[in-house]
DNA sequence: AGATATTGATTGACGGATCAATTAAATGCT
DNA sequence: AGCATTTAATTGATCCGTCAATCAATATCT
């Protein structure tokens, strides 16, 4: 378990630390349950710590799921935005949105599973819906800025298919039937292409 | 709950219809808690029996959930072929595809949450990770028969594309975020029409 | 037909295991 | 000393799956 050292004024501050490591772990236990049924006690243990320590920093389990499912959020926003910020031209823009859906950081075994748990978490917890539906619109508005000088008022259908398709394609990524990121990627990038000679 | 009548030389069969009862209360009860967390007592409360039969008759709580998927397997499937069978040209037989994953049988609450929560169980079953390659793989078929006269070899591509839009639109009707059947066969028909021009 | 044996349907009660969350105490830093 | 950090131990609740026993219907025998 990679451990976050962070220092305050020369004092070991443990609680960065130790939340960044229980997130890290829980999203790790997700992936290798590959359902929310995790216990606290085994992602406690994958953060070598004790399980009492996971409940003194977040409370309960649910707040505990929602802080890893922040933290994937922001991790993919930073990477589209890296990504945004490098890419030259519209086209290269969405393209940046769809590589970005599937790079190694964001397309892991556990952050894929931990994705779909969160849809599933979404069903009974209004935060997570909360939090996904921010994540649609983000997505949506990124893909939608990206393809309009392309597309014109045709972008805004186009940037809610190919949403979607990205989203499939994590659902079926869950199944681990080896559909790989390099494939998920080249089937967006296709699908962009196709989406792209449609319309002009 | 819906009971199916069975008599069998005069004498009530009570094992059809327990099966059948216990099936569907399975489905609504994953619809209303939202994930597999549901508990074999409620599932059997619903479908007004004792939790003992449940277990009588399935043995254990993952054979039941595993009975559940193969029935909206084969429901699914039934409604695809007779779709298929009515319709006319392959254009028709696409949309055919398409209109049965959204009809009110395949698209209820119940059913969205209850595939939604088959993909989470496939991670951790490999029975259920069998069963969603068999859909996967006759979903694939039909569309890619039925757009072969259309596409040709691009048939393939464009097939696995719409598939997984299909599923894509699946997981974003799980959030109840109000893309109801009657938007989301619209995409799906429009992402056809959009492939079919790209392609011609 | 009437009595008896057999089979299927059904349930209440319970063991055993798991787990989320609490409490109180101990440890170490400044 | 005093505060933040950490844990061992425990609790209370939940749930799966089992078991023995009961009830109802059918089959078999005489």
């Amino acid at each position: 378990m990679a451990s976050f050292d962070t220092k305050i004024g020369g004092r070991e501050r443990a609680e960065v630390r130790r939340r960044a490591d229980l997130i890290a772990a829980t999203i790790i236990e997700i992936g290798v349950v590959g359902s929310l049924d995790v216990t606290v006690g085994k992602i406690a243990k994958r953060a070598g710590i004790s399980p009492a320590l996971a409940f003194h920093y977040f409370g309960d389990k649910t707040s505990l799921f929602l802080a890893a499912m922040r933290h994937l959020m922001t991790s993919y926003r930073r990477e589209i935005g890296e990504r945004l910020r490098a890419a030259d031209g519209p086209r290269a823009r969405a393209e940046a949105v769809a590589r970005a859906s599937f790079s190694p950081q964001n397309f892991s075994r556990g952050s894929v599973a931990a994705w779909l748990n969160f849809y599933v978490l979404a069903q009974s917890s209004p935060e997570a819906r909360r939090l996904l539906a921010i994540y649609h619109s983000r997505l949506n508005s990124n893909l939608r800025h990206a393809l309009r000088p392309l597309l014109g008022d045709e972008a805004t259908g186009v940037a809610d298919r190919i949403g979607s398709l990205i989203d499939g394609l994590y659902l079926r990524a869950a199944l681990g039937d080896r559909t790989d990121a390099d494939e998920a990627e080249r089937k967006i990038l296709n699908a962009i292409e196709h989406d792209l000679r449609g319309a002009n």
